[in-house]
DNA sequence: TACGATTTAATCGTGTGCGATATTAATCAC
DNA sequence: GTGATTAATATCGCACACGATTAAATCGTA
């Protein structure tokens, strides 16, 4: 057992109740998404490739994948039902047949438009004021960053 | 569009940023234990139901779910892959058939030593200080209830 | 007692996610 | 310039995760 665990009654188990905390609060967040999102006939996942779309489009797999953390077994499937919606061309690179490049069609640049609304949706559910968002997103990027570093250092 | 977003260039998109910090975050957090809990044959969904278990054995289903947040269509088979590993049992409640009692083998509760040294990993690969996860901690919790509650709201 | 409503798990279909592997294209070595 | 290596995407198998539905047991109440 953690020896905090044994020395300080507030800090018992932090460990996994953070781990619990990122896992049920991700939970939360798909549960506030997945009404917003459902009129669009989009699920979360595919939200945020569209996503980044939106802000810099015609972008191959590797570069989504990199942006969001995942990998081409995930993001193939993810993205040839975008492309069966008719949100997304999938094309290969002219000058380098491996890449395939993804561009928003009009009817995927649209859906911005449509999806305007959410932003604030969320930012109402989060019911925290803006300045405790801001120090969240720092902290979680500290961690991440962190644990990303270990990852790759036990991998090694 | 947000009206922050305009307002103040630090909080663009803070929404979605924040949005994916828990979603990458929870990722990450992922990648530490897959490596941690592969030796001893579990997944993290299955480490967390036997954290659950360890510290009160015994349980229906329906009681693990509320602590989880998960429903049956998910831990009905996974509580299922956990017996075929030996690690718990399934039996009908006696005094009232519909429920589901999961409890702890002995070599389930073995599994809890042989895990003891995970918490410690994990907060070493936070590298944040105690006092700030604990910060996250309250934040986290603070804004999961309030999403939540947006949920239901929404939902009613 | 009977019968409709509720509770509890289980099942089904769809959509992520990942690791391992395969496939094809490009590049490097010599 | 050909063979080996590397890069980029796709495929496969497994394990979540959820909403909707189903099935069985129990409860409430007339």
């Amino acid at each position: 057992m953690t020896e905090q665990a044994k020395a300080d009654g507030r800090s018992i188990d932090i460990d996994s109740m953070l781990c619990f905390d990122l896992y049920s609060t991700h939970h939360a967040v798909g549960q506030i998404y997945t009404p917003l999102l459902a009129p669009l006939g989009l699920t979360y996942p595919q939200y945020l490739v569209l996503l980044v779309l939106w802000r810099s489009d015609d972008l191959i797999v590797g570069e989504i994948g990199e942006r969001l953390h995942l990998n081409s077994s995930t993001l193939t499937p993810l993205i040839k039902r975008l492309e069966a919606q008719g949100l997304v061309r999938r094309t290969r690179d002219a000058k380098d047949e491996r890449k395939v490049r993804v561009t928003l069609t009009d009817e995927g640049k649209a859906r911005q438009g449509e999806a305007s609304h959410i932003p604030d949706c969320i930012m109402a559910a989060f019911g925290l004021p803006l300045d405790e968002l801001i120090a969240l997103h720092t902290t979680l990027g500290k961690m991440r960053a962190s644990l990303l570093a270990h990852a790759a250092a036990d991998g090694a």
